[in-house]
Formats: structure tokens, C-alpha cells, sequence
RNA sequence: GCCCGGAUGGCGGAAUUGGUAGACGCGCUGGUCUCAAACACCAGUGGCAGCAAUGCUGUGCCGGUUCGAUCCCGGCUCCGGGUACCA
């Protein structure tokens, strides 16, 4: 019978679709659940492309293998549908943002459909749905209602915030204003990453290093905005903790704890001469306070005016002008020549009381730590930097752990940074009593840091990378926040019986230019009154997209809800995420901002897990075959033909070469996956980009590769639907072990998600049978079992030409049993010196000795051997044979 | 600069983590079928030498450990990802 895919995808699709083959059960029963979620995708206007499918079939062949495990299974598909194309489509066109989304999302499930990923539609969300933005807001109201409480390093309602005494006495006004500076969602003025091509305010992590927006590619600006931000600060040491229990890749792991970029050392008061004031700085090296000879603050640092002496005014004053009209890109582009001004001010250095000059630089950061340094040049690299072109003075106070007598000397003098680790010199003073000369880093630190801490001179402290998270943006297409800013100054969230405050109709999409967002044009949506006649302005931004994807993994639980975000025993149930797949470049964000959401939830009692995603797994992206000439420049895909496998520009004739690269619509090269489906079919697909490599690498794709798993598809069919071929009896013993063979690699490889060998497996085994010309019903029936989760249609419509009337989809997966397994002979590779020369096929129950016995008996040995009598013999059993020869 | 990956035939990739390098697939070559092509099927296929048996060589480069190294160690080169004056 011929492999007709068309007709048997169709008609297997349909099955399951009028069957509800893959509704998940709603008993909560089956102690053996697995939750297995996909990373949901923007449900963008181009419809899927290869990429898409990559991670989906991955998930899926996962989730089939567990039902077939008997397994409790929710495996679901969303819409991460706010965002900004279609807001742009919008202004372009006039077009409503939820008719293009709707539009959008219908061709994605379409396409989704015919991939034949077993979905439960019945848990569908959408993130532009009011059901569902209705508990983002929901959630952004718990967010604001929530203190962290350090001590306990938890979030706690805002109503047990204890507050001070000396601010309760203030009045009513302190005490709100105290509450909300402790609120997890908090309204500040913020300066801001503007991006004026967009017109929207962007997430520091959404500006790419080269000062670009990561969406449109243009320039950003800095500018100063009312936001909302969340305190994901507080945070850091859980989130960073949090980590090592995950079962992620650890390339991730590492990405993430480097983001939160938690740093130990101290915090050390420096008093500042001829001023009452104190200059706090953050060190991570409070142990070289001996060769600190400077000091710098930050051009913004609030001290810096008034700790600049007349004489230096002008000077510095230039300076904060220079470093303002300068853009951040500027300041860091220019790392390599440091810049500064002296402000004519001292400190004293608390561990020698020695007066050292306070300069303003920009290399010093207001974000980070104090916003001002202590400058250590001997031992801190930028500090010896700055030094060496300012001319100050480099101490060194340790003697460096190096055996170059050049190199040392050359520290020693201050004429080379060091910055690892050796013994203390020039570390003493006696009208402080400090002494740590002789002693090493570790040792320094902490003795530094103790004295430190009995003058109260500082502090032990940790710092964190991570920023506070700016949640607002200038849009249409967002959740709106549930938010009145009134006449009067308060700040009111709505009520929670008031949810969802959807999105009003606009006539205009465009965001002003000065940055405020498109809804503040509808006036009637806008303004609002209170009972006493008190009048308010809703708040006009949006949320991020990041918002609705931070929490859909809980609405997938129980997504028609309307009286909870979910029901607590479902949640229960399901959670965590057993397995959660989607592309790396989620690796920092999305999963961080989601496990903050998360353990705020946990910690208040919503949630049942501390952590989201139990197992993560990113798969590598798909890049495709692009052209260049020569001097390197791009041809687009449909200016090509190859000719004897050579490629030439098909209108200048110019030879081009052949490179990978993303696919893009201006190189011409992506490959859009209806096209693979008309051509071979969903099966073949699937099975293709699971086939083409590891998951987790990036990889090319070759069209002409879908050939090679097409062929084995429809030679299993040809071969299986053929009753000619198929017997009932005993196995032979060949295929019997071959078969038990694939179904332990199969089941091994699923489990660890090399799906790629599983394919090449069953490949070996269906060469095989096709070689006997025929094998058994129950070997058959096993074989289509586990190709199942791989190709599902075909799967099926073999298994029901093998009599059976029901889906296979719950059908258990075959178990391999080792005694089919078991060898009785092995053939030994023998090496002389290491170099194999024959093999020699010996019963695995044979002794080393009688194997040494056998093997110089062979006269391929005696050949080798020559007239030299062998010095060692190596016998791994089932292994090797290693015979070595000396001279 | 720092952190994390990676480099294996013409190509995508395998290799039980120290034990026969190149599984499986693509491509290519030859053959069967066909008027011919496509499909399908059979055989071959790392490189060099040889009619052949066979030999030599071979996992980015240099060196080491080992009876034995794609795998471990030291030193490089190149490619990809992340991050960047974070004190």
C-alpha cells in the first residue's frame, strides 16, 4: 500500500479532534502527572515558521511517551498575544490590535493543528483575553499589596508591614509614603530607556549593549518618567538560591546567577575633611584599604556638589555637563580612556588616617553599590587605569604570588596591577592598631572586615547586579493597570470585584511624542469620579508583554476559572512545570521575571511550589543555507541556482558560496513549514527536526534531508501495512533482540530528550525486518508503538490495518526485557600497541586467561607478534584486547 | 576583558563518557526497473598507495598522562552564545 500521508494526517487529525483524544483528565487521582509546557509564542503575522516546531514536536513526543506511561498528562498551547506588532499594524492601518491578533492566532493553531501536536484545546488562553488579563491585573494588585520582610526573606501582606514609630508619629502622610516604599510595585520617578523610533519606554535588559532597542534595532535615550517598577531587588538571594535545586541546563543556571551578579565585601565610611559628612563606599576588597590613595564618586552622586571646593567648581561642574550630554553608549565606548576631574576635597582613610583626594569620574557607576569608590589602583585594574593617566599614587600592599622576579618587581613598584592573591605588606598603622601584614586575601578580608565592624567604621555587605524591574510601558496593546492617580495625589487600585478594566475602542493608536501612552486620547476611558466628587486619571501605561507570560503556566492549570485564578487543589496537582522547552534567549529574562512572580505567589500562600519550571530544556535554533559573493556581500535566496553543486547569481552569474545563517525575510531563506508538510507530510517534518541533531545545539536545515526520514516513513508503511509480511509465532531471534534493542534506546532517549539517535534506532530496525522480509504481529505492534510518539499518524493507521479499533494513544509502551538482550558471544577487537588488527569472535563466558590463551594461539597474533614475545596483555572483558609489544 | 558552549568525512551528525572512530541520514558513484525521468530497490563510499590481499594515515593545532585518548591534563587557534568600567 502506498504511504498516502495527505489522507492519513487528515483523517487522524480529525479523529482526534471530534474524539477528544487529548483532553486532560480532570481527576486528580493518578498520583503519576506530568505537567509538559511549551514556551507559548507571539502569534506574530509571518504564521510559524521551522523554528516553531522544533520545540513543539520535542514537548510533544514527550508528553505521547508518558500517556503511553500511563501518565496523568496536561500538555497545553497558548497565545502570548499583546505586543507591539500589532499595535503597529494598528497605527498603520487602522486595524483593531484584537482583529489581528484573533487573525493571527487563528493561523497559528491551524498550523498547529496540522503537525498533529496533541494539545488539550479545551485549556487555550490567550493573554489579550479580559478572563485572563483580569488575573494579571489581579496579580499585579497582590504585587503592590506586598512587603518583603528581610529578616524573613519572605513577601508578606502589606497590611502586617510593621511601621516605625518615629514615622507613625509623622502623620497619616509619612506612614503612606513609608508603606509604599516598601510595596513590591512602587511609582517612581525613574530615569528611562526611551526609545523614540518606538516611542515606548524600554527595560534596561531590553537595551542591547551597542545602545540599541532590542525590538527595532534604533537608538535609545535616557529619560526621566513616573513608572512603576517591582522591587525584583529584594529577591535577588532567593532567586539566586533557587537555582541550584533546578534541573536546568547549567549554561543557563550560570546565566542567571551572573545576572543577579550577587557580590560579598563591605561597605566602609570614610569621613570627609573639612565637612560633617560621611562618604559611604562598597568594596569587595575591604582587605587593600591600605593602598587606597583615592577615592571617586559618580558625576550624579548626591554628595558630589557639595563635596567639590570652590576652586574645583567650574571644573567639576564641566565635567557632570560633559558626562549628562554624553549617552550611555558614549560613556561605555569610551571605556578605554578613563575620564575625571579632582573636586579639591579629601577624605581620611579610616585604617591609616592618611588624607586621600576625592575625584568625580564616570567610570564609577550611580546604579551599583554606594555610587562611589574607594580607588585601590595596585590591586583593581580600572582604578590603575585612571591612576596612571591622572598621575596619583599606586601603593602596593601585597606581595605578589608570582615566581617572574621581573614581574614581581614591577608590581612591587606600583608599575604593574595585581589583582589575585599574595601576603600583606605595608598593611599596619599603629594609632589604629590594624595589622595585617603577612596574611592572605581570604584571611584579609575578614580580618579588615571585623575590625571594620567593632569601630562601626563599616559593615559586611552584599550587593546585587540585579535592578529594580520597570513595569510600565507606553502603549495600547497591554493590560491596562488597574490604577487611579487622583487629583489629590493618592494612588488607588482598584477593587478586585472591578477586574477586568479592559482596554477602551481608539481612533488613534499613535503614542505621544514626550512618552505618554496612546490611552490617555480617550478621554471617556480616561477620567474618572469618585462618589465625593474627587476626580482621577486612570494610569495610561500598559503592563510589559513580559507580564502575561510570567504567570499563564498557573492559568493553563484551570484556565475558564472566573471565580479564581485557579483552583488550589488543581494547582496542587499539577504543579511545578515537569518539563518546561523553549528557546534560550528566554534564558534570563522571561524565567527570572517568572520566578519572581512565582515566589511572590508562594510566598503568599497562592501557590504550592517555590520554584515554577522543575526541568528546563532549551532547544538550539534553526538556521538555514543563505548565500554571499565573494566580497561578502548577502544574496537574497531567490536570486540562486545551483549548478553541479556550485551556487551562481542567477542574473549577474557571479559564483557565490555557500554560508548558514538566521532565517530572515531579507536573505529570502525561511523556510516556512506548510510547505515541508504539503511536500512530505506533518510525520516527516516532525521526525526531520528531530532527527537533524542534538535538541539543544543550533543546526542548519537542509531540505534535502526530509528525503532521507520521508523514505524510512514510507518504507515502514509499505513494509507494515503489508499483511504478506506480518506472522503470527515465534520471532526470530535476530529481530527479537533487535527490537528489544530499540525499544531500551528509544525509552532512554526520550527520557533524556536525544531524540535524534532514537530516530537513527528505530532506522537500524526497520532495515532489519525489512532484511527478514518479515516479522511477527507482536513486533510489529511493538515497533509502531514506539515510533508513535515520533510520527504519530502513520503510527496510528498502522496500528488500526493491525486490527486494533481504538487510538494508540494510551496504548502502554512496549518494556524491553533484558534476557532478548543478552549476548552469548562478543567479537574482541585485538590491538597490538593500540592499533587494532583483527577481531575474533569468543564466548563472553571465556576467562581472561583462556582468552590470552586463544588470541596468541591465532595466527593473525603469531603475524603481529613476530619473533617478540609480548610484555603486557590487556583484556577488558566485552571489550578489547590489547596485546603490547616493547622495542 | 570575563563567563559558558563548540570544532569529528563533501554535509547534518553517532561513539555505551578511557576500549574497533565515522552509527543513522543526506549527497555522490555504479547497478536493477523505465523509451526516458522521477519514485523504488541493490551495492559501494574518510584520505593516500595498491588490480588485490593489505598497509599507512586520520576526530582544530602543539605537548603530556595511559597498555590504549574524539573523551583526561597543560598550552594555543578559530567559531558561537551571554555579559561588560558592577568596585
Amino acid at each position: 500500500m502506498d504511504y498516502n500521508f495527505h489522507e492519513i494526517e487528515k483523517k487522524w487529525q480529525k479523529y482526534w479532534e471530534d474524539n477528544k483524544t487529548f483532553k486532560t483528565s480532570e481527576e486528580l487521582t493518578n498520583p503519576k502527572k506530568c505537567y509538559v509546557l511549551d514556551m507559548f509564542p507571539y502569534p506574530s503575522g509571518a504564521g510559524l515558521h521551522v523554528g516553531h516546531p522544533e520545540g513543539y514536536t520535542a514537548t510533544d513526543i514527550f508528553t505521547r511517551y508518558k500517556r503511553m506511561r500511563g501518565f496523568n498528562v496536561l500538555h497545553p498551547m497558548g497565545w502570548d498575544a499583546f505586543g507591539l506588532p500589532a499595535e503597529q499594524y494598528a497605527i498603520q492601518t487602522g486595524t483593531h490590535p484584537s482583529i489581528t491578533t484573533k487573525n493571527n492566532c487563528d493561523t497559528f493553531r491551524r498550523q498547529i493543528k496540522e503537525l498533529g501536536l496533541s494539545y488539550d484545546w479545551d485549556k487555550e488562553i490567550n493573554t489579550t483575553d479580559p478572563g485572563y488579563f483580569k488575573w494579571t491585573q489581579w496579580i499585579f494588585i497582590r504585587l503592590y499589596n506586598t512587603w518583603f520582610d528581610d529578616k524573613l526573606q519572605k513577601g508578606r501582606p502589606i497590611s502586617e508591614l510593621p511601621v516605625p514609630e518615629n514615622i507613625a508619629k509623622l502623620g497619616m502622610r509619612e506612614t503612606v509614603r513609608y508603606i509604599d516604599s516598601r510595596r513590591l510595585a512602587y511609582y517612581d520617578n525613574a530615569q528611562v530607556w526611551w526609545c523614540p523610533s518606538c516611542r515606548i519606554v524600554c527595560a534596561n535588559e531590553e537595551v542591547l549593549t551597542d545602545g540599541s532597542h532590542e525590538k527595532c534595532g534604533n537608538r535609545v535615550e535616557k529619560k526621566n518618567l513616573k513608572q512603576w517598577m517591582l522591587r525584583i531587588q529584594l529577591y535577588a538571594e532567593r532567586l539566586l538560591k533557587g537555582i541550584d535545586n533546578l534541573e536546568w541546563p547549567e549554561g543557563i543556571k550560570d546565566m542567571q546567577r551572573n545576572w543577579i551578579g550577587r557580590s560579598t565585601g563591605a561597605e566602609v565610611d570614610f569621613q570627609i575633611e573639612g565637612l560633617n559628612k560621611i562618604l559611604t563606599v562598597f568594596t569587595t576588597r575591604p582587605d587593600t584599604l591600605f593602598g587606597a590613595t583615592y577615592m571617586v564618586i559618580a558625576p550624579e552622586h548626591p554628595l558630589t556638589e557639595l563635596i567639590t571646593t570652590d576652586s574645583q567648581k567650574n571644573s567639576v561642574d564641566d565635567y557632570i555637563r560633559a558626562t549628562s550630554l554624553k549617552s550611555d553608549l558614549d560613556r561605555t565606548d569610551l571605556a578605554k580612556e578613563k575620564t575625571g576631574v579632582f573636586t579639591g576635597r579629601y577624605a581620611i582613610n579610616p585604617v591609616n588616617n592618611k588624607q586621600i583626594p576625592i575625584w568625580v569620574a564616570d567610570y564609577v557607576l550611580t546604579g551599583y553599590g554606594t555610587g562611589a569608590i574607594m580607588a585601590v589602583p595596585a590591586h583593581d585594574t580600572r582604578d590603575f587605569e585612571f591612576a596612571q593617566k591622572f598621575r596619583l599614587p599606586i601603593v602596593c600592599i601585597q606581595d605578589p604570588d608570582v615566581t617572574d622576579q621581573e614581574q614581581k618587581k614591577r608590581i612591587i613598584e606600583g608599575n604593574e596591577c595585581w589583582t589575585e592573591d599574595g601576603k600583606y605588606i605595608n598593611s599596619s598603622h599603629n594609632s589604629t592598631g590594624i595589622d595585617i601584614n603577612g596574611l592572605k586575601k581570604d584571611e584579609g578580608i575578614a580580618e579588615i572586615t571585623r575590625w571594620l565592624e567593632s569601630g562601626s567604621l563599616g559593615t559586611a555587605k552584599v550587593n546585587y547586579k540585579l535592578r529594580d524591574w520597570l513595569f510600565s510601558r507606553q502603549r495600547y496593546w497591554g493590560e491596562p493597570f488597574p490604577v487611579i492617580h487622583w487629583e489629590d495625589g493618592e494612588i488607588a487600585l482598584l477593587n478586585e470585584n472591578e477586574l477586568p478594566l479592559e482596554l477602551p475602542e481608539l481612533e488613534k493608536y499613535l503614542p505621544g511624542e514626550s512618552g505618554e501612552s496612546p490611552l490617555s486620547n480617550s478621554t471617556e476611558w480616561l477620567n474618572v469620579t469618585d462618589k465625593n466628587g474627587r476626580k482621577g486619571r486612570r494610569e495610561t501605561n500598559t503592563m510589559p508583554q513580559w507580564a502575561g507570560s510570567c504567570w499563564y503556566y498557573l492559568r493553563f492549570i484551570d484556565p475558564k476559572n472566573e471565580l479564581q485564578i485557579f483552583d488550589k487543589e488543581k494547582e496542587k496537582y499539577w504543579m511545578p512545570v515537569d518539563l518546561y522547552i523553549g528557546g534560550a534567549e528566554h534564558a534570563v529574562l522571561h524565567l527570572l521575571y517568572s520566578r519572581f512572580w512565582h515566589k511572590v505567589l508562594f510566598d503568599l500562600g497562592i501557590v504550592s511550589t517555590d520554584e515554577p519550571y522543575r526541568r528546563l530544556f532549551n532547544q538550539g535554533m534553526i538556521l538555514a543555507f543563505a548565500y554571499e559573493t565573494e566580497s561578502g556581500a548577502k544574496v537574497s535566496g531567490d536570486l540562486v541556482e545551483e549548478r553541479d553543486g556550485k551556487y551562481f547569481h542567477k542574473e549577474s552569474g557571479d559564483p557565490l558560496r555557500q554560508i548558514v545563517a538566521k532565517m530572515s525575510k531579507s536573505l529570502k531563506n525561511v523556510v516556512n513549514p506548510d510547505d515541508v508538510t504539503s511536500r512530505y507530510g506533518a510525520d516527516s517534518l516532525r521526525l526531520y527536526e528531530m532527527f537533524l541533531g542534538p535538541l539543544d545545539v543550533t543546526k542548519p536545515w537542509d531540505e534535502k534531508g526530509v528525503k532521507g526520514v520521508f523514505g524510512f516513513l514510507g518504507r515502514a508503511f509499505r513494509f507494515l501495512s503489508d499483511s504478506d509480511n506480518i506472522y503470527a509465532g515465534e520471532e526470530d531471534p535476530e529481530v527479537l533482540k533487535g527490537l528489544h534493542h530499540v525499544i531500551r534506546k528509544v525509552e532512554g532517549d526520550i527520557e533524556n530528550l536525544r531524540f535524534n539517535t532514537a530516530i537513527s534506532a528505530m532506522m537500524i530496525f526497520l532495515n532489519l525486518a525489512i532484511k527478514k522480509g518479515k516479522i511477527t504481529t507482536d513486533s510489529a505492534s511493538a515497533f509502531i508503538r514506539i515510533l508513535a510518539p515520533f510520527a504519530p499518524h502513520i503510527s496510528e493507521e498502522l496500528w488500526n490495518l493491525l486490527g486494533n479499533k481504538n487510538t494508540l494513544a494510551y496504548e502502554p509502551f512496549p518494556e524491553f526485557n533484558e534476557e532478548y538482550l543478552k549476548e552469548d558471544s562478543f567479537e574482541y577487537p585485538v590491538s597490538f600497541n593500540g592499533k587494532t588488527r583483527f577481531n575474533i569472535l569468543l564466548p563472553v563466558t571465556l576467562s581472561k586467561e583462556e582468552i590470552i590463551k586463544i588470541v596468541l594461539a591465532d595466527e593473525r597474533a603469531l603475524k603481529w607478534l613476530g619473533d617478540k614475545s609480548p610484555s603486557n596483555i590487556i583484556v577488558v572483558p566485552n571489550r578489547i584486547v590489547n596485546i603490547v609489544i616493547k622495542g
